[in-house]
DNA sequence: CTGTTAGCGCTTTCAG
DNA sequence: CTGAAAGCGCTAACAG
C-alpha cells in the first residue's frame, strides 16, 4: 500500500510567509493574538501554496478526529439507510464526517466494528444493535461517547421508535374496523424489536379479551412475508400485522397471487413506512417510523456529548399510524 | 469539543513487558526479527492491557489511513445506496473503512466534499459526480487515487453502467412488441446520465425510422413521473420509457389512477431495477443496473491503485433487460 | 505579539 | 536481535 504523496506542510507556508510555524498555526486557526498584518501574509502564503492543515496530524495532536462512526446491522435495509442519511446530513452541518460500518446482521462483526471504528472516530452511533443486553452493557463502557438507536444500555443516550405504542395503535385500528382474529407475523425471535412488539400484543390482549391475536414465526424480509402467506390464510385471521413493511409487501403480493383480495378478504398492515409503502397496490397501511429524524436526533445527542453540552434527554418518537388501502373491515 | 480520554499506549506495554517501544512495535506488527520469546511476552502484556495501536498515530506515521471516501449525490437514492453497500462490504473484506459524504445534489458541495474527504482518507470514489466535465477533469488530479462511477475523466479508473446499450435494448423490446409511438421521460436536462440516454434514442431513431420517439421533460423521482401522466396520455404514445424506476412507478400509479390499464392501454418501462420494481402491480419491466456490483468493482479498482497492483481496466456493465408485467403489445 | 520547544502515539532508520 | 533517537505534521505551553 503506497504512502501519500507528500503535500505542502505548515513549514512551507511559514517559510514563504517569513514567520514561524506557530504563527502560521495561530493565524490559520483564528487565534486573535496575531498581528493582523501577519495574518494576511500567512493567509496569502497558504492560499498560494494551496495549503490546508493535515487532518490526520491535527487529529493526533488534538485528540479529536471530527468524525463519528455509524454502525448498522444491514445497509440494505431502507430504515437504516434513512437513519444513516439523517446522521450524515446533521453531522455534515456541524462539520463532522461519518464513517459507516455494516455488520451484515452478524453479532460478532457488530462487536468488532463498534470497537474498531470507535478508535478512528470521536464517538459511535449504534443503530439497532443485535448484541445481547449484557454484552451491550459491557461494550458501551469502552465506546463512550456513544448513542444508541432502538436500544438502551446503562446511561447511554438513546433515540428510539416507540414500537410498543405504534403497534398498539395498529391493533386498535384493526379492532375498530371490526377485526377479531388477527395474526402477527413475528420477526427475528430473540430480537429486541420483536420483543417490544410482543409486549404491545400482550398489553392489547389484556385489554381486549374479545380479540384473538396469534403469532406466526416469519422473518424480516419480503420473501419471509411471501412464504407466510399460506399459514396466514390457513389461520382464518381476517387481518395480518406484519413485523415490517417488507414482510407486509411480501405477504400482500403472495396473497394476491392466490386470488385473495386485500383488504376485502384480508387486511394487512405493515410497520416502518418505507418509501415504497405508498406505492403498493393498494397502498400499504402502516406506522411511519421517522427514520431520518431518528438519525438527526441521534447526531444531536452525539454532539451534545462531544461538546460537553447538557446531554439531550432520551427520546422516543412514536410512529404515526398511516391508514392507506390495505386495511378495511373484515369480510362479512 | 472534549479530547479523547487517554488510553493505554505502546509505552505502557513496553514497560509491562520490560522491553523498548520499538520491540513492542515490531512484535505486534509481526516483524520476524524479534526473539519469539519476547514476542510472546509482548503479546501477553498487550492482551492484559487490552492494548491496540492508535489508528490515528499510525495513519500519521504511515501516511495511510486504511479508509476511503465515497461521495454520492444523494443518499436517498436506492442506486447509490446499493453502490455504497457494495463498496462498504468489499472494502471491509480488505480491512478498509469507508467514509460517506452526501453532496445532496449540490455541485458545490460535491467539489468541497471530494477534496475534504480525500485528505482524511487514502482515496476517493466519486459516485455519478454532477460536476461539469472540465471541472471534473481539473479536480481528479488532486484527488488521486480516485475511482469514478458513471463518469470518465483523464486516466481515472471508471466503472459504469452502460446506459446507452441498455436503453437501446429497452427500445428494441418495445419495438418488437409492436410499439411505434414511444415517449421518453427525460431526467435532469444537462446531466450525463440523461445525455447517454438521449444518445441511445438518437441511435435507435436512426436505425428505426418507422418508430417515433418523443421526449418529455420530466425529472428523476416518483412525483415527477406522476406529474407527467397527463402529458404522456395526451401524446398518444403506446409506450413510455422512464428515466428511471422511480419515474416509471410514479407514472404507473398516476396512469392507473386515471383508469388506464397497464400494459393494455400503455406500456411502461423503467430503468435501474431498484429493489421495489418487482413489487409494483403489475411488476415493472426495467433494465437491471447491478449497483452493488458496481460498488464492488469500484473498490477493486481503488484497491488496485492503493497497493500498486496492475490497474484493473475500465469496466462497463450492461444492465440486463428485465421483462416483467408493465410492457406488452400496444392496444389494437 | 512571536519564536522555540515539547510533545500527540506510533514506526523506522541507525547504532550497537 | 534490540534499544535509542528521529521524525510523521501539527498545536500548545513556555519563554521572550
Amino acid at each position: 500500500m503506497a504512502r501519500q504523496p507528500k503535500g505542502v506542510t505548515i513549514s512551507d507556508v511559514a517559510a514563504k510567509a517569513g514567520v514561524s510555524l506557530s504563527t502560521v498555526s495561530r493565524a490559520l486557526n483564528g487565534n486573535p493574538t496575531v498581528d493582523p498584518e501577519l495574518v494576511v501574509r500567512v493567509q496569502d502564503a497558504a492560499a498560494e501554496l494551496q495549503y490546508s492543515a493535515s487532518p490526520v496530524a491535527r487529529s493526533l495532536v488534538l485528540g479529536r478526529t471530527q468524525t463519528v462512526a455509524v454502525v448498522v446491522p444491514d445497509l440494505a435495509n431502507p430504515t437504516f439507510q434513512a437513519i444513516l442519511r439523517g446522521v450524515s446530513r446533521a453531522a455534515a452541518a456541524d462539520e463532522y464526517h461519518v464513517l459507516v460500518a455494516d455488520s451484515a446482521e452478524s453479532v460478532d462483526e457488530e462487536r468488532v466494528l463498534a470497537t474498531a471504528t470507535r478508535r478512528r472516530t470521536d464517538g459511535v452511533i449504534l443503530c439497532s444493535p443485535r448484541l445481547a443486553q449484557d454484552e451491550l452493557d459491557r461494550l458501551i463502557g469502552g465506546l463512550r461517547p456513544v448513542v444508541l438507536i432502538n436500544r438502551s444500555a446503562g446511561d447511554a443516550p438513546t433515540v428510539r421508535a416507540d414500537y410498543r405504542g405504534a403497534l398498539g395503535a395498529e391493533l386498535e385500528h384493526l379492532r375498530a374496523l371490526g377485526h377479531r382474529r388477527i395474526v402477527f407475523l413475528a420477526g427475528i425471535e430473540r430480537s429486541v424489536a420483536n420483543a417490544a412488539r410482543l409486549e404491545a400484543i400482550e398489553a392489547f390482549r389484556a385489554q381486549h379479551p374479545d380479540v384473538e391475536v396469534n403469532e406466526i414465526a416469519c422473518g424480516v424480509d419480503f420473501d419471509a412475508g411471501a412464504a407466510a402467506a399460506d399459514a396466514v390464510l390457513a389461520s382464518q385471521a381476517t387481518a395480518a400485522l406484519a413485523f415490517n413493511d417488507l414482510v407486509a409487501m411480501g405477504l400482500l403480493s403472495a396473497v394476491q397471487d392466490r386470488g385473495r383480495r386485500v383488504p376485502a378478504d384480508l387486511s394487512i398492515v405493515g410497520f416502518d413506512d418505507i418509501p415504497f409503502a405508498r406505492y403498493t397496490t393498494p397502498p400499504l397501511t402502516t406506522a411511519r417510523v421517522p427514520a431520518e429524524e431518528i438519525g438527526v436526533q441521534a447526531w444531536e445527542r452525539m454532539r451534545g456529548q462531544l461538546d460537553g453540552t447538557a446531554a439531550a434527554p432520551a427520546l422516543s418518537l412514536t410512529p404515526e399510524l398511516i391508514v392507506r388501502g390495505t386495511s378495511g373491515p373484515p369480510p362479512a
